[in-house]
DNA sequence: GCTTACGTTTACGTAAACGTCAATACTATG
DNA sequence: CATAGTATTGACGTTTACGTAAACGTAAGC
C-alpha cells in the first residue's frame, strides 16, 4: 500500500504544496495523518490528477468538487440517482461546447499558420 | 455598415455591460465613440465573441488578449514571424491537451452514468 | 419640461485561487 | 547534538475578473 507526502506529489504534479493544501481545504483531497503529516493514498493521488485536469479545462474548484462528488458518490435514493444523471448531462454539455470551441480555434490557428508559411515564402522570394 | 450598442452586445452574448467595459479597459477591445458613446462594430463584436470564447476553454484575458493578437497581427519582421509561429503551436499544444482531457472526462462520465442505469434497473426489480 | 431608458466615469467591494512570510515541529545525518 | 531538510498551522497579501453603487449625461416620448 503505497503512499505518498506532500512534497512527493508536488513535484509530481508540478504544483505547490500551498495548492495542494489549498484543495484540502476546501475539501477537494483528505489525506491521512501520521502524527501531524499528512499521508496521501493512491486513491488522493488520482483525486488530486483529478482536480488538475479540471483546472487545465477552466473548470473551478468548486465544480471541480462537484465532479468528484460524482465520481465517487453512491446515490442510494432514485430521486437522487435522477438528479445525479442531470448533473452529468449538465458536465457532457460543458464538455462538448468546449469540444466545438477548441475544434474551431484550432481551425483558426491552421488559417493563421498558413498565412505566415505563405508570408515566409514570399519573403524568401523578395 | 451595422453597429450596436453596448446594451445590444450585452443581450445579445448574455454578458454585463460591466464585463464589455472591462475587456475594453483590458486593451481587449476599441470600440469607436459617437460622443461619449461607444459604438461597436462588427470587428468588434467578433472579438468580442472571441474573447468568450476564449473564457469557455479557461484562458485568462490576458492570454485571450496574446491569442487577438494572433489573428490580426502582421508580422513585418521575419524574426518576429517566427516568434508568433512558436506561440501558435504552443496554443494549439494547450488546445490539444484540453482535446485529450475532455475526451478521457466524457468517457469516465460515460462510465458512470452506465453504473447509475445498470443501478436504476436493479431497483426497479427490487 | 419631466420622466424613463440607456449610457458614461469613478471608485470601492468581493470571490477565487493561491503566494508569501513567520513561527514551530519532526526526522535524519554527520 | 547541532544542523539541514521537510513538514505543520496561521495569517496576511495579491491577482484576476468582474459586481455594485454613486453621480452624472443624453435622447426619446408624453
Amino acid at each position: 500500500m503505497t503512499t505518498y507526502t506532500i512534497g512527493e506529489l508536488a513535484q509530481e504534479f508540478e504544483v505547490t504544496t500551498r495548492a495542494i493544501r489549498f484543495y484540502e481545504e476546501q475539501g477537494l483531497l483528505s489525506p491521512a495523518r501520521n502524527g501531524q503529516a499528512r499521508v496521501y493514498s493512491a486513491r488522493d493521488r488520482v483525486r488530486l490528477k483529478l482536480v488538475l485536469r479540471g483546472k487545465r479545462l477552466g473548470f473551478s474548484l468548486g465544480e471541480i468538487g462537484e465532479m468528484l462528488d460524482l465520481y465517487d458518490a453512491d446515490p442510494s435514493e432514485v430521486g437522487q440517482l435522477q438528479y445525479f444523471v442531470s448533473k452529468l448531462d449538465e458536465r457532457r454539455a460543458q464538455l462538448n461546447q468546449q469540444q466545438q470551441d477548441i475544434q474551431v480555434t484550432l481551425k483558426e490557428l491552421d488559417d493563421i499558420e498558413a498565412q505566415c508559411k505563405a508570408l515566409l515564402v514570399k519573403k524568401r522570394a523578395s
